[in-house]
DNA sequence: GTCTATAGAATGATAGAC
DNA sequence: GTCTATCATTCTATAGAC
């Protein structure tokens, strides 16, 4: 399981400060997190936290990308459409525990909009998968569809995006029903 | 046209600056937009800017007031539904050209998460009006939905929000064709 | 690898003169 | 109502010792 080879200690140390810093995020919240909140958080001073991530930019990406893989986001799709959406709303509705990893990601998400921030590829990428895991799910189903599937994906993607930051203002807001209720909607299309 | 009463004057310079302050901030962007660039822009000193405003949240979340204004986000929509369908998505295409605006807009909506922020009321009250007109202009189609109004609404809203994330990051997103797509969908739903 | 200390900068807000 | 001047924070990044 360990890693052999230069910098195999310090890559684990980096996913133990990652784990950490995480959960810190997760409920305390992106509010104000600065780099020192972060390293107090994870028994590191600032310095030694900036020591594995170089830049706090660079940090609050890596928690991200860590998220993701938490998520099983970076692992291919249910074959199965309808286990897919399940998924995928599963992934909304755990959300709602982690207001403060919403937070982040969409503070970020704008921040990102310039292509010199470090979670510029990040988004790119991930709005990728995202979009082409949809695509692909929504082949399966068969249906005609009313949309071109890539238009499809990128407005599920929306509606996500969008939820967050709806729920982020009202949290009685309920991203996870919300959700799915539109992708079963999109299943039925065309079959009333 | 000019009104009566103490701070008529206050109120109309007000508005003024608001006008100049919206076009910087729609061409330059919101990137590092701090109350001294806006100052410089409309003439003013740092501290004589802040006379009108109180402090850089409560300006920021008076630009957004104004640009709603100016889009006749407060009028009521037109009453065919074809014509406010038009009417959201030429907001939509217009907001191509303004990018700085919709950077302001999209970080001020998680800033706004907390209650205590200026912008909290504005979202809320603007997500509120923006939905029920939907749900209006829904329930003139007469069609039988396959989702609660409410529900659609909250779709439509966060498809929009979640699209001018996209958009940041890659401008060649089109946001109003794919809002367009979505809204003649909906009104050909279940209608195949 | 980790810490202390500090540089260095940016910015929002306020006091007070005119 | 507007300006000048200044305060007061906050935070990132880096230098250098251990």
């Amino acid at each position: 399981m360990s890693q052999r080879g230069p910098y195999a200690k310090g890559v684990a140390k980096r996913e133990e400060i990652l784990g950490r810093a995480l959960e810190i995020v997760a409920r305390q919240g992106y509010r104000g997190a600065s780099v020192q909140v972060i390293a107090d958080a994870v028994g590191l001073s600032q310095a030694g936290l900036l020591h594995y991530f170089g830049s706090k930019e660079e940090l609050f990406t890596a928690i991200l990308r860590k998220r993701d893989e938490l998520d099983h986001l970076s692992r291919a799709a249910p074959s199965d459409p309808r286990d897919a959406r399940d998924a995928f709303v599963q992934v909304i509705a755990h959300n709602s525990e982690v207001p403060g990893l919403v937070e982040l990601f969409s503070r970020l998400a704008v921040e990102a909009a310039d292509p010199e921030h470090p979670a510029h590829a990040y988004f790119l990428e991930r709005g990728e998968v995202l979009r082409e895991t949809i695509v692909a799910t929504l082949a399966q189903l068969r249906r005609p569809p009313a949309l071109p599937p890539e238009t499809l994906a990128r407005i599920v993607q929306a509606a996500a995006d969008g939820l967050q930051l709806q729920w982020l203002l009202d949290p009685t807001v309920d991203m996870a029903a919300t959700m799915e209720a539109l992708l079963n909607a999109l299943a039925q299309e065309g079959h009333p």
